[in-house]
DNA sequence: AATGCGGGGAC
DNA sequence: GTCCCAGCATT
């Protein structure tokens, strides 16, 4: 059919151009390789919602640590959630873990390769279960992320907006898939969106696809895809109580292991809500005294403005309550702390007694 | 269909 | 400041 005719046409342009503008990643294959589904697997789940270069280090510290999949799933989940700390959506981390478990109790170490099954997987969605059949064993799905999104939408000049749009896009991108090289293709439509079909000022002049583009040739392919207006979001406040034994211990406390930073460690602090609380309550009696420093950080949902209050104490024991450790400073590194709880201990620790000059 | 869930780089 | 990134789980 003519129809098909031309889909194919586009296809073998676009692998075409992947083939000679590939970018060299960590957790590519190298051509004529086999591509390892553990490698697959482990990037598609650091690069959710997550650009290439937050991905590219931890994804090497990840593989040279846990080699193989068995690895992993031996590992205790503190272990996976410290390695992860930093990368954000920690729900990821806990599901990869999860799932490396899974893959070694239920399939015998080893991936299962339809989109059906790796869907049943932790962690694995529509998209990464598409992109993994795909990219690992080569099976014809459309791996739509919101790079494809895009390329579809100024291809064909689909102008209802996102997310509404996602189930045309979907056929039209499955429509596209060749039965030979789909991994290849998916991986090329990926990088296509990266780095010439880009959100903003699209490099249309050394797009492969350029003659093809609806979007292009009636002038709204920038414009594409259209979404929903975004919400502006609020800000929380709360207070971080740093707590500092007189041997150089910090009392920490592992947050509850849904929500957010879920299962990550915390310095302990009030509720953050829209005000503050009006009897401030600290993890015990203290002279508390209030760090200048607002440590500042927004979440996907709201901003946070947390205030630091510290004190000294000789006490050795634990707060009641669960989940509380004392952690030597110098370890703090170490620990699974957030970004935001990382602003915290850096505000701290540069809030220290001044020495006073000689003279 | 909406919402919750991080963090950082590009502009 | 805004936008958005190789999305998923839950409701």
């Amino acid at each position: 059919m003519a129809e098909q005719g031309l889909h194919e046409d586009v296809s073998v342009k676009l692998l075409a151009w992947y083939d000679a503008h590939a970018r060299d990643l960590p957790w590519r294959a190298k051509r004529g390789v086999k591509p390892d589904p553990y490698h697959v697997w482990l990037s598609e789940i650091m690069l959710q919602q997550t650009t290439v270069a937050a991905v590219k280090d931890y994804y090497i510290k990840f593989l040279s640590r846990w080699p193989t999949v068995s690895d992993l799933a031996k590992a205790s989940q503190e272990d996976v959630l410290r390695a992860w700390a930093g990368l954000g959506y920690y729900a990821r981390a806990r599901n990869l873990h999860a799932c490396a478990i899974k893959v070694v109790s239920d399939w015998n170490g080893k991936f299962p390769d339809t989109e059906e099954a790796l869907r049943s997987l932790p962690g694995i969605g529509p998209y990464t279960a598409a992109a993994i059949a795909a990219i690992a064993f080569d099976r014809p799905h459309a791996a739509v992320d919101g790079n494809v999104e895009r390329v579809m939408a100024r291809v064909y000049a689909i102008e209802t907006p996102l997310p509404a749009a996602k189930p045309l896009i979907k056929l039209k991108a499955q429509a596209l898939v060749p039965e030979k090289r789909a991994g290849d293709f998916a991986q090329a439509l990926m990088d296509l969106g990266a780095t010439i079909c880009t959100p903003r000022s699209p490099n249309c002049k050394i797009c492969p696809w350029t003659d093809e583009c609806k979007g292009r040739a009636l002038g709204i392919a920038e414009s594409l895809p259209r979404k929903a207006p975004k919400v502006k979001i609020p800000t929380r406040l709360g207070i971080a109580f740093w707590v500092e034994r007189d041997d150089g211990h910090i009392l920490l406390r592992q947050r509850p292991q849904k929500g957010l930073l879920g299962g990550m460690m915390e310095i302990p602090s009030t509720p953050w809500e829209a005000k503050l609380p009006r009897n401030v309550a600290g993890p015990f009696e203290a002279e508390w005294t209030k760090l200048k420093t607002t440590v500042e950080h927004t979440f996907t949902h709201f901003h946070l403005q947390l205030n630091v209050w510290k004190t000294t104490t000789t006490e050795m024991s634990l707060p009641d309550g669960s989940g509380y450790r004392w952690v030597h400073k110098d370890e703090l590194t170490h620990e699974a702390l957030p970004s935001l709880m990382r602003k915290v201990v850096v505000a701290a620790l540069a809030d220290r007694p001044r020495l006073r000059k000689a003279g």
